[in-house]
This record gives C-alpha cells, sequence and structure tokens, in this order.
DNA sequence: AATCTCGTCAACCGCCCATAA
DNA sequence: GTTATGGGCGGTTGACGAGAT
C-alpha cells in the first residue's frame, strides 16, 4: 500500500492543481470529488468504473470510484451504530458462513461489508476474545473458522430487518461516523450563523418540525410537493450541482482557514453532512431551517432540489 | 497541559474470478 | 487458448479522536 506519509498528504494537499493532475489520486475524498461522483452516476448510473471515473473527470481509479459509492456515498445506506439485532445476525450468520463479509451484507440491507467486516474485528471479535465464559460467542467464532454448514438450513434469516430498533446499549452514544458529520454539520451551521449547539453527551442537536429540510437531507420523505421542484432537468442539476459544490468549498477553505476542522476531518467526512441516507432515523434528524436552505441533495430521490437561498453571512 | 494508548473506520492493496476480444 | 479488462472480495493500514495517565 502506498503508505499515506507526510509527503504523501503533501502531495495529496496539491491535488487539483498543475503538475499532478495526470496522477491517480489516493486518500481521502474530497467534496467535489464525492458530488462529482454522485452527479455522474445521478445522470449516468453505475458501472463500467475505470470508464466512469475518467468520464466524471475523477482522478481516480474505477476501484476507488466504486469503493467510494458502495460504502460511503450511496444513498440506500444505513446510518447509525449497528443494532443489538443486527449484531445478533451478524454473529449468526458469521457463525455460519465465516469471513464471507459481502455475503453477510447482503443480509443486512444498508450496511456494507466493509463497515459489517470493521464492526466484527473491532467489536465482536473483541467480546469473543474478552469474554471465556460465553459459551455462545465463542462456539460462533470457533463456528466461523471452519463453517461448511448449508445457508438454507439456517432459520430465521430469510429476510432483511426492516425495523431497526436501537438497544439500551446502542441509545448511549452515537457511531464515530454519526458524531464526525454531526460535527461538521454544527461548522456548517455555525459558518451560515444558524443557532444549534450540540449536546455534550451525544450530541444531538433538536429535533424540527416536519420540514422541507429534513425532506432534502433524506430524513423524511417527499410526501407532497417539495418548495420548488423535485424534478430538475439535467442541466438545471448540473448547474445546482456546481453551486452546492462551490458553497461547499466556500465553506470548507473559511474552516481551513479558521482551524476549526482538521483538513482531514473535512476531507473524509464532510459529504456526510449534507449526504444523509433516507434511512437516517428521524428522530436523529438534525434540524436545517429552512429560512437558510440552500441547494441541498435529496438522496431519496436521487435529485437535487433548490430552496429559498441565504447566503452566507 | 502534555503525552500515551486504544478504538474506530475510510481507504487501500493484492488476489481472484468472469467475460470479452 | 491467451490476454486484457472490469469488478468483487477479504485483509490490512494509518489517520484521527477520545479517554487514560
Amino acid at each position: 500500500m502506498n503508505n499515506m506519509t507526510t509527503s504523501s498528504w503533501e502531495g495529496f494537499s496539491m491535488m487539483g492543481k498543475q503538475g499532478v493532475d495526470d496522477e491517480v489520486r489516493k486518500g481521502p475524498w474530497t467534496v467535489e470529488e464525492d458530488m462529482r461522483l454522485i452527479r455522474y452516476i445521478t445522470v449516468h448510473g453505475e458501472g463500467r468504473w475505470n470508464f466512469l471515473a475518467k468520464a466524471a473527470g475523477l482522478k481516480r481509479s474505477g476501484k476507488s470510484c466504486r469503493l467510494r459509492w458502495v460504502n460511503y456515498l450511496r444513498p440506500d445506506l444505513k446510518r447509525g451504530n449497528i443494532t443489538a439485532d443486527e449484531e445478533r445476525l451478524i454473529l449468526d450468520l458469521h457463525a455460519r458462513w465465516g469471513n464471507r463479509w459481502s455475503r453477510i451484507a447482503q443480509r443486512l440491507p444498508g450496511r456494507t461489508d466493509n463497515e459489517i467486516k470493521n464492526y466484527w474485528r473491532t467489536r465482536i471479535k473483541k467480546k469473543l476474545h474478552g469474554s471465556g465464559n460465553s459459551c455462545r460467542a465463542n462456539q460462533c467464532f470457533e463456528n466461523s473458522m471452519s463453517s461448511t454448514s448449508n445457508p438454507n438450513s439456517f432459520q430465521g434469516l430469510n429476510g432483511p430487518q426492516e425495523s431497526i430498533t436501537p438497544s439500551a446499549s446502542d441509545m448511549g452514544g452515537l457511531s464515530e461516523a454519526d458524531k464526525n458529520y454531526r460535527r461538521t454539520f454544527h461548522h456548517i451551521e455555525e459558518y451560515l450563523g444558524i443557532e444549534a449547539p450540540m449536546s455534550s453527551s451525544t450530541e444531538k442537536m433538536d429535533i424540527g418540525a416536519s420540514t422541507d429540510s429534513n425532506r432534502l437531507l433524506g430524513f423524511e420523505p417527499w410526501t407532497a410537493e417539495p418548495s420548488k421542484s423535485d424534478t430538475m432537468p439535467h442541466d438545471a442539476l448540473a448547474a445546482d450541482v456546481d453551486s452546492f459544490t462551490a458553497l461547499l468549498s466556500e465553506f470548507y477553505s473559511e474552516m481551513a482557514r479558521e482551524g476549526t476542522v482538521s483538513s482531514s476531518s473535512m476531507q473524509a467526512n464532510s459529504t456526510e453532512a449534507v449526504l444523509k441516507s433516507p434511512n437516517f432515523s428521524n428522530s436523529e434528524a438534525l434540524t436545517w431551517p429552512s429560512d437558510h436552505s440552500d441547494v441541498l441533495w435529496n438522496m431519496q430521490d436521487h435529485k437535487f432540489h433548490t430552496l429559498a437561498w441565504s447566503s452566507a453571512p
């Protein structure tokens, strides 16, 4: 692997400038790259990733684009902690299939193989090794090392768990990813002059009434008419994407100047702040006051929407 | 306050397989 | 049959934040 040494990061920081344009970029994705990828896939669809990377104007490998889309940008991704039900399912499936993460992920809608793999390595495996009296868990782990069973014989795994209810332990806090984009959201709101203090414990913000903003962000489905249009011609869509990208770029530049957000944090998580999964629980949704709404991406409808524009102060 | 340690997770790598030319 | 290409998978790395010291 091409390690992200200091020099690599310096090179990364030069991205987009003349002289390094021909190089295949690595490292964290920027908002601009995310938007390019989303825009292209929205219009043209997935697949042919190497071609897609070039056509979208991304200096990334096709693999990298696919990974970014599948693991991070896909609109049907589920956010938030792995629930107790999901954990049980992961344990069961891992006991049956071993490290077949993609296969396991197919049974957990909205979860990626990468997410499950990370969860297993960082949480479950630790639990298994740490709790010597957990016969069930240890059995799962041991079985996983030599799984040869017939998946069809396993009961209770026939369908996705549509209703995900956070367990008591899950209610205790948010995942790091969640926290990251909540923080970023907070910075965006601060930048736009919105009062939205984060609570100290969970860093959740107040939930507002049903708003276009929440729908735009994917917190709520569009049930009635959007403010202006929820269907835009491609030209208009592209223009709005550019406006949106420009807005975010401005915001991140400002943050970088102020040192409010670390550059890597912005690069890695910024898109999450505005690209929310439609499956994101409304109870965890943030309120984006409509009088400060801009051009936002509606992940649910795969469209961009325009709300009342209010330029940053 | 400074430093250390650990947990988390995005992103990468290498390998493999399927398909087309 | 061989080669090139695209894509998927599992394993690994390293940045970063939070808590501990």
